[in-house]
DNA sequence: ATTAAATTTTAGACAAATCTAAAAAATAGT
DNA sequence: ACTATTTTTTAGATTTGTCTAAAATTTAAT
């Protein structure tokens, strides 16, 4: 079965949604896409047709075995093109999101296949997620957010949020990446902050809401 | 201004057919487009509004100044994107143009000027086309059809047609591709076919239909 | 110079993907 | 439990790119 573009927006987002909720909402995937929920309605009545994910009206969707297979291979597609454009052409890790987001949508196994060989199959994308092999497997995650790191409690950073660009050029610009180690200091109850040391650079504060999108394990 | 990928598919086409005919019929785009010649009528009208060709019923189309910069990006894409497939990802040459369809809507500037530098700036594509450069400069086509070659001139393959997988795939089968130098030994105008002379290997017949489709200088 | 044939355009329809406005259903507040 | 609010769906319209069938125009043939 062939999709479209737009219908492999809609996968892709569902598939990221539930992986929280289990069952995603019309206004969550409004919300997602930048579309009215009305737009949402039909674009999941078609996809049902296509018989990819189970939808009740009023009550929510979710993927099915087929849809998630699916999902995996846009996934798949997605990040190997980001590990591409990071590694390969040297763009900042802020700015392969946009254009993989186009990538993506070229469809052709056998290019993404050769692609990951290319680039040496790799394990996660620029931003920690990780890379769907060629079979659909995907490594299952096992780290935490730095808001949970206790003090003194020396951690790796191993993912970030990679959906607000503003955030990864913030993380670029202190110097912060996969692979940083760190420490937390103090913890203010007040507002969240936390005070984090990297090496030997000086205290750096980082506010709740930044520390929240980084993801730690524990070395 | 911005074109959708139907839009990029006529602008591309037009460039091509008008290096031969400078006025382009609607029966050419509609056989090369595989579309209605109907569909062709209404996709002019509207690349006439957005002004980047001249457009009048019953008497075809050419591409204006801008319409030749957007072309010139267009085939830029496409040529770095099936060298890179090439040259990086190991695909055999007949296979590299379907792939480089779909990637040479993906828009970034960006993007491309750092594929072109990662690649070396390379000059012509696997079939021997030459690349636009960044600024739109293309090489002059300084190369006659295999058939117009003279007996016992020596001369080297630098293009091909690359519009037919099928062509190329017989090419490549029968070891002529980019930089082979050969030399037509017998001439037949029973049937315009010509027995060619590689290297060291026996003497191959090569149809009219497939020398007319091979470029060749004298060197 | 007419007529026949080919080419091109117009008119009207359709599918995909979106929208707005209004109706229906579910949820929350008192 | 009833009402108000929020969420979701339905109904109908719009845009893009395509189609078929018919009309208009150009080109070719006698």
């Amino acid at each position: 079965m062939n999709f479209s573009t737009s219908e492999e927006n809609y996968i892709k987002t569902i598939w990221r949604l539930q992986q929280n909720d289990s069952n995603v909402t019309t206004n969550e995937l409004s919300a997602e896409l930048q579309t009215k929920p009305a737009s949402v309605t039909d674009m999941l009545k078609r996809l049902k047709e296509k018989k990819i994910l189970n939808y009740e009206p009023y009550y929510g969707v979710k993927l099915n075995g087929d849809g998630k297979k699916i999902a995996l291979s846009i996934v798949r597609r997605h990040r190997l093109w980001e590990y591409f454009l990071a590694e390969k052409l040297g763009f900042d890790w802020d700015a392969v999101h946009d254009i993989a987001e186009e990538l993506e949508h070229v469809s052709s196994t056998e290019l993404i296949n050769r692609l990951d060989e290319f680039l040496g199959f790799p394990k996660t994308d620029p931003h920690g997620d990780p890379i769907p092999d060629s079979k659909g497997r995907i490594e299952a995650i096992n780290h935490f957010a730095l808001t949970q790191l206790k003090e003194f409690q020396l951690a790796i950073v191993v993912n970030v949020t990679d959906k607000d660009n503003s955030l990864l050029e913030m993380l670029r610009l202190k110097k912060i990446g996969i692979g940083t180690k760190l420490e937390i200091k103090q913890r203010f109850s007040y507002d969240g902050s936390v005070e984090v040391k990297i090496r030997n650079l000086p205290l750096i504060t980082l506010s709740e809401q930044l520390a929240k999108n980084i993801f730690v394990k524990t070395v």
